[in-house]
DNA sequence: AACTATTTATAAGA
DNA sequence: TTCTTATAAATAGTT
């Protein structure tokens, strides 16, 4: 959804990345609340960023837990 | 995005509700592949369906456990 | 389960 | 980097 169609692949310069991930990871976490009201869902949701910075949404009768996977 | 707009609340009607919930579970779960990607970075989603069902998503670098809060 | 009119998300640009 | 806008993508209502 843009100027320009886009092929999912690790986008290389970081700067273009950083953006992408702070618009994506807002709608993402949008679109998990909506399902989560509309559907009357439970939805767990958890992102971490490359600087390991974590963005979380979670139903208030869903508890998710994360671990890295060593 | 559809025919028409609609308000985030809880779907009434059941069957309309399980529609939307199959259409936008698919939607989500996909938007959260392309953000693990695009950005690289550690994704986990799960999603409970009304009877339980559970569909989900995470990166192979991620582990995510759900649980139900009493 | 497919279709399509429309809304929404967002890639580029300013 | 925050805001804008053209376009791609998701999806609400329909068939």
């Amino acid at each position: 959804m843009g100027r320009g169609k886009i092929v999912i692949q690790k986008i290389n310069n970081s700067t273009s990345r950083q953006v992408t991930f702070s618009k994506r990871r807002k709608g993402l976490i949008k679109k998990a609340k909506e399902l989560s009201i509309l559907c009357d869902a439970e939805v767990g949701l958890a992102i971490f960023s490359s600087t390991a910075k974590l963005y979380e949404f979670a139903n208030t009768r869903l508890l998710c837990s994360l671990t890295t996977v060593p």
